[in-house]
DNA sequence: CTGAAAGCGCTTACAG
DNA sequence: CTGAAAGCGCTTACAG
């Protein structure tokens, strides 16, 4: 069908042998010569074919990408953050909807091995233990995007969870908050939540502040997630002053409902989200974050895992980025 | 390194093409070698390599995507559905960023012919001519989605945007607007942003309203964007009653500088968007936009590449969907 | 029902 | 500086 290297050969009276050398910038190949199959390489419109290269060189340039839901705003930065950087150094990705449903995790994985990808990026709640389990006999380098590892044992690039969700809890607190509320995920499994949740409780304990169980909800991460939540809320006779909820949608949908519910944000509770999604600064009232750095998560993970594939080990295993604190209008100090 | 065919024909004491057999289902293994063979499988861990498959069967079971960028809500859903139906037909997909540039458009046509796609989608604004030659040449199946094909050549998914944009426009005009902006896209080329034009200027004449160049803007799609254009609308001594926005980022960019400047919308201007993105119903005002069915438009998309590699023609070259008008709160009606 | 062998399109050690 | 040949890991027509 396609002309190959051998058509090149023929047409410049050479070896494959010398084609292939003149295709990959060898650079013992005479001038003159290298001319005539450049020549010839134009003529008939060569393209290389990378699976034969790839299956030769062990080697196939991609790199297999799991995430939860591409149509998450979430994540699509990071994922154009790996793309950028992948650009870059030539390699492609292959992507996969995993939805945090380890069974598809480890379907793709599988996948991914069989489409032979040079490394992984996992984006999703945290490594569950079958995983990990091929993960380590199969040996491919990985690298977690946007969680890092409970063992330490994996190249991991995120933000400080833990840290972050004190930060902005300690915010609340210096506004005069006592009574928090606390917006989790459903997912018990979720890595990044639990530590989340360590940093809230941190930074009730530093101000002496007793937690309160009933107002601490799990539901979807979701617009609608934070709206049926606050739903629940609202049913206690007596209400907290603040929400951390641990992403914008979850606090976006908390406050609809609350305006639903005649209630008025920040005047009547104070609401703080996660993430910064790229809509939190557009909204009424903009929503007080916290800020991932998520185009850099995405490119930084991809240039550890090129970095991994040319055998100079990245100077750190676990990357941190710095997270921000976004102040906007959801938060009413109540300090008198 | 890793276990391979021969290892498991070893293992079990046959040759490698009865394993293969096994491995792909060719009934004419007697059921007791199958049984040796499947045991040798399982014994050394044999995973399939689809490289070497692939090189031999001229077929990668992978397809590019090229869409502008995977970052903007919009497209993220086109690839979930594309992503999905994939999944069930054991397709796999090369993603790649364009942001809507010939250039990259074409770099990325090559990168996909290099690792041997077996069909791309295009996703973006329209078919430059470059790339349509390199299709051509090509001879890969290629279907576009969210856009039709000026010359109908090509297989494409789609709703009718002129009408769509014929169907919005008019709506307005019977809540009694006859004076509305428009703010389009500043790229000239986009093939969808000239059939919306078109269909607002045929409801327009339809109901014998002059168009008003003045009012007509073109600026990024974006929120940033639609704040700007309408920095620009303001200006004029005399403001339009209604404004349709090319998509629901620049509509709710016009919004806020409505506000901004003091405005109230819908009450001193009317505006719809396009596309509904998952934000415009939590919006205040919820905004009325024309809603596209984009995860089915990736879905089709991908079931219309595969029909095509299987030689059964699909029905219709060009597919359209269905766009919906949903009304929300942006729109006031001005008739007396 | 099964095996030996050719071949998919490349790269590269080896020899000259 | 250049070529002949082996081999990457598969599949499949051919022969038995």
């Amino acid at each position: 069908m396609n002309v190959k290297i051998k058509d090149v050969a023929r047409e410049a009276n050479v070896s494959v042998a010398t084609v292939s050398r003149v295709l990959n910038n060898i650079p013992l190949v005479n001038d003159e010569t290298k001319k005539r199959v450049l020549d010839a390489i134009e003529r008939t419109g060569y393209k290389p074919n990378a699976i034969a290269r790839s299956l030769k060189m062990q080697k196939t340039n991609t790199f297999g990408i799991m995430i939860p839901d591409i149509s998450l705003p979430y994540y699509t930065q990071v994922v154009r953050g790996v793309e950028d950087v992948c650009n870059i150094y030539d390699y492609n990705i292959i992507l996969c909807n995993t939805d945090s449903e380890p069974s598809k995790e480890e379907k793709y994985f599988d996948v991914f091995m069989e489409k032979q990808c040079d490394g992984i990026l996992y984006i999703g709640k945290g490594l569950k233990q079958n995983l990990v389990n091929k993960i380590d006999s199969s040996r491919v380098p990985v690298v977690l995007g946007a969680v890092s590892d409970v063992m330490g044992r994996y190249h991991s690039v995120a933000i400080n969870n833990e840290q972050a969700s004190f930060d902005v809890t300690k915010y609340l607190i210096e506004n005069g908050h006592e009574s928090i509320a606390f917006f989790s995920d459903e997912d018990e499994a979720s890595f990044v939540a639990q530590e989340r949740k360590k940093g809230f409780v941190r930074a009730l304990k530093k101000y002496n502040i007793k937690e309160n169980p009933i107002f601490e909800l799990k539901g979807k991460y979701s617009i609608k997630g934070g709206y049926d939540l606050m739903d629940e809320l609202l049913t206690n006779a007596e209400l907290p002053t603040a929400l951390v909820a641990l992403n914008d949608e979850m606090a976006l949908g908390a406050i609809r409902k609350l305006e639903d519910a005649g209630y008025k944000v920040p005047d009547d509770m104070s609401v703080v989200g996660f993430n910064n999604f790229q809509i939190s600064e557009w909204f009424k009232p903009g929503i007080t974050t916290v800020a991932q750095p998520m185009y850099d998560i995405g490119a930084i993970s991809a240039r550890m895992l090129i970095k991994i594939l040319n055998n100079s080990k990245p100077e750190e295993k676990a990357v941190t980025v710095p997270h921000e604190l976004i102040i906007r209008d959801s938060v009413r100090s109540i300090k008198e």
